[in-house]
DNA sequence: TGATATACTACCTCAAAGGTAGGAATTGAA
DNA sequence: TTCAATTCCTACCTTTGAGGTAGTATATCA
């Protein structure tokens, strides 16, 4: 049951984008540099997420990446499909009609129940959501400079 | 976010020998029969629900396992918590406090969420209800076949 | 005392996670 | 027009965990 490296930083690169994307593009090596991680390993991840929609790729100098929409039109859910692929505990969960013997599968419906309690958690937040609290954790921590 | 074979035959040991321990221990070979898995697979297993506290194991000729308390009083949460390991999509989820950045990360509260949600769903249910259930199945099965 | 169980230790195979490396294609700007 | 910056594509690598298998020691009932 867990979130491998691929969700957690596609969480993060797609913060860094609303966060930084403001004024064009964002190249991946500055989405690197600020994020501690590496560029070549962030380039699968962007690319998953740009196959999934969420941001366009602009290639040669001045590239970099960019949302496709609004921030507040992207979920976490969104973002965690395209790196993690399904949320669901096991594959029936998703698709319940799909497998023969779902009806006769004692567990079943608990895997039903799990994912959508998950789903009901990460489709309520939006990258608007991150990237205002990106903003806020980076402004305390320069209140506590002081 | 997937339940691994562990937790999923987990549930299925403690199913069955809610609904066939009922004259006393059963051993891992009649389960293993009955469920179709490998009794050697089974018994690494078995292992990790007799150290949870979950079944009490009799050695020798007429020997097995055996439920140490009534059904209704264990959860899938503490199976699937025997199995599976910690159901916290990241180790930060179940501890908030013990991460020192817990605070400052954008993405733990997402994390928290989802663990609270995936517990609720999994202590609610009780291996009372499973048993239930698997009872009903079998017995719809059976009318199937008239 | 032998058949039947669990307990323990060791080992195996395969797929996925988590990357790394190098070069080709594209593009803005000097 | 050329160079530097950037994405795109393909291939490869290492480590870890999942999902088992195998053999033997130990305990117990009949």
């Amino acid at each position: 049951m867990k979130i491998s490296t691929k969700g957690r930083y596609g969480l993060r690169v797609m913060t860094d984008l609303a966060v930084n994307g403001k004024g064009g593009c964002v190249s991946l090596k500055d989405i690197a540099e600020r994020e501690h991680l590496s560029e070549k390993y962030l380039e699968q991840i962007v690319n998953q997420l740009s196959k999934a929609g969420l941001v366009k790729s602009l290639r040669g100098a001045k590239g970099g990446y960019i949302l496709t929409r609004e921030a507040d039109k992207i979920t976490v859910e969104d973002i965690l499909k395209a790196t993690e692929g399904s949320l669901a505990p096991v594959a029936c969960a998703e698709d319940n009609g799909k497998c023969a013997s779902y009806g006769d599968c004692v567990t079943s419906f608990i895997w039903t129940e799990i994912y959508k309690a998950t789903i009901g958690v990460v489709s309520s937040i939006t990258l608007k959501d991150l990237a205002e609290r990106s903003l806020q954790i980076e402004k305390t921590e320069l209140e506590c400079l002081k």
